[in-house]
RNA sequence: GGUCCUGUGGCCGAGUGGCUAGGCAGAGCUCUGCAAAAGCUCGUACAGCGGUUCGAAUCCGCUCGGGACCUCCA
């Protein structure tokens, strides 16, 4: 097996990937919090992390995929006081927290399933692991990391920094922080500025409050990942990621939790996902610019000139490697719509190939364009160990369409290809596309009735063509495709339809 | 202010110090009753200015422009 090589945001660097258990990997992705619809930009983090899922898999590995579904404690503002997020929703709503979760949580599942993106291995829930969170926090406490005021606890992250850098994973000294972070204004009951909350005392009107040693309240956001992915993958484990957006606050205190509870960092290796942005600013849920998958997927928004489907979306985001921003746009989303057609079409073409028996010609075979298409597919792999370059990849299969396309028009003899490069690249195609790019079929599936219709009119059509009464042949064609169905004559007389 | 990232042909986007991805759009040609599709060919781009080097889009410096994080957000 080939080395893969993974960037890892604590070395700034990419490294030679190596398991703490060889065959095993353990990889925690921080989860959606369940208050609202996911966007567009949350979607990219998990099927960049779907994707890099698959490749392991396919490497052989078998994988502890946990990702957690954030359904308590997450504040509202910037303060550790306050509602949390549910409950502020709850109200609003008139309905149970746990509804508001229900609700989200089933909604975000169904749009990683338009995606294609396969489930985690383990999803567990904040609210699942209050125990947990509260045995971490007190093992804290015990080590001295923390403190209480008034029934809420708080990391204490100078002292922690004079013994383990915080500001690690985004390579920030905490004199640079603390003068960086703004004045709130307000009465602090916090020792130090950067101080967070492992566990926040419940006002009596609180919808969600747990009893704890401190008295009634809820944990902090920060905690639930430490606790879950503890026991779940380890104290220490090989993968941690998650969005850009999260590693200088939430990632950076997650890593200052466990090294003051386990006294070690809890991933080896951290991932993070860059932002999608729309006209140049990243989308967000407080600016207000975000897109909703089903809003896309309708073209119901101002600014989508149409619809455009989940694979194309999930193609559009396979262009771009997982580091870079990825802008947002009309005319980048058609053009990935055409992309993928394109490509998709030649997969098809290629996968019903039927290899015969016979043996290769040497005569017929073109040494030259048979090297080509090895190496080309050779070249999968190779991208994917760098780092999960998945544009490389793609750029490989549209040099191979071409190829694909010849084969089947005539402008590349039968034969010229040796039999089992023909097969590796049916093989290795079949791996990528729908395995591990995880892109599939969108024509209607249901299409038995709409199969022999359609027959029967190309059938009408090719007999006025041989009276070459094209008037009527041209009406067929033309009506369809207002229909959205497109023919197309190839060259040996019959002829193809799709939907648009 | 601090910590970083980034600036590639009309658009989107990979990228290794020399072999100059790929997609979309555009032009021409082939095929075709026409069309669509497909195939072939074509635009020779790397913000600017210096420097290192035999050689840099790729390394270094400066300038200008964009963005992220430092405050809830994947």
């Amino acid at each position: 097996m080939a080395e893969l090589k993974i960037f890892n945001s604590l070395t700034r660097q990419k490294e030679i990937f190596t398991p703490l258990t060889p065959g095993y990997i353990g990889m925690y992705v921080c989860g959606p919090t369940v208050y609202s619809d996911v966007h567009l930009g949350n979607c990219r983090t998990f099927i960049s992390f779907d994707i890099i899922y698959r490749y392991l898999k396919y490497l052989g590995f078998k994988v502890r995929y946990v990702r957690n579904i954030t359904d308590a404690g997450h504040l509202e503002g910037d303060r550790d006081e306050g509602d949390d997020k549910f409950s502020k929703k709850a109200r609003l709503e008139q309905l149970e927290p746990m509804e508001i979760v229900q609700r989200y949580t089933l909604g975000f599942h169904k749009v990683m399933e338009l995606f294609n993106n396969l489930p985690p291995t383990i999803e567990p829930t904040a609210t699942g692991h209050i125990s947990e969170q509260i045995e971490m926090i007190k093992h804290i406490l015990s080590n001295g990391y923390a403190y209480i005021v008034d029934g809420t606890v708080y990391f204490d992250v100078e002292k922690y920094n004079k013994e383990k850098p915080y500001g690690i994973l985004t390579n920030r000294k905490l004199e640079d922080l603390l003068e960086g972070t703004r004045e709130l204004g307000g009465q602090d009951e916090k020792k130090g500025r950067l101080d967070f909350a492992l566990w926040i005392k419940a006002k009596p009107e609180h919808l969600m409050q747990w009893p704890s040693p401190w008295g009634m309240g809820f944990p902090g956001w920060h905690i639930e990942c430490s606790a879950m992915s503890g026991k779940y993958l380890g104290k220490e484990f090989d993968i941690h990621g998650g969005g850009m957006d999260l590693a200088a606050t939430h990632h950076t205190n997650e890593i200052a939790q466990s090294q003051a509870c386990f006294h070690v960092s809890p991933a080896r290796y951290w991932i993070h996902t860059n932002m999608l942005t729309v006209n140049g600013a990243r989308m967000s849920k407080s600016a207000g610019n975000g897109f909703l998958p089903g809003e896309l997927f309708t073209g119901n928004h101002k600014l989508l000139e149409k619809a455009y489907s989940p694979m194309t979306v999930r193609f559009f985001m396979l262009q771009t490697h997982y580091r870079s921003t990825l802008d947002f746009s009309n005319e980048a989303l058609q053009a990935a719509e055409k992309g993928l057609k394109r490509l998709w079409e030649a997969y098809e073409i290629l996968d019903q190939i039927k290899l015969d028996t016979t043996e290769d010609n040497p005569n017929i075979i073109d040494p030259i364009l048979d090297d080509k298409c090895k190496n080309l597919v050779a070249g999968f792999d190779e991208a994917m160990n760098d780092d999960f370059n998945t544009a490389r990849v793609l750029a490989n299969m549209f040099e191979l369409v071409p190829i694909i396309n010849s084969i089947k028009g005539g402008q590349i003899a039968p034969g010229s290809l040796r039999k089992d490069t023909l097969e590796l690249m049916q093989k290795q195609l079949r791996i990528y596309l729908p395995g591990i790019f995880g892109l599939r079929d969108e024509k209607s599936n249901d299409s038995g009735i709409l199969d022999g219709v359609i027959e029967l009119l190309i059938q009408i059509r090719k007999d006025a063509r041989n009276r070459k009464d094209f008037a009527t042949s041209d009406k067929i064609r033309n009506e369809l495709l207002i229909q959205g169905i497109a023919l197309k004559d190839e060259k040996n007389g019959g002829t193809t339809w799709s939907l648009l």
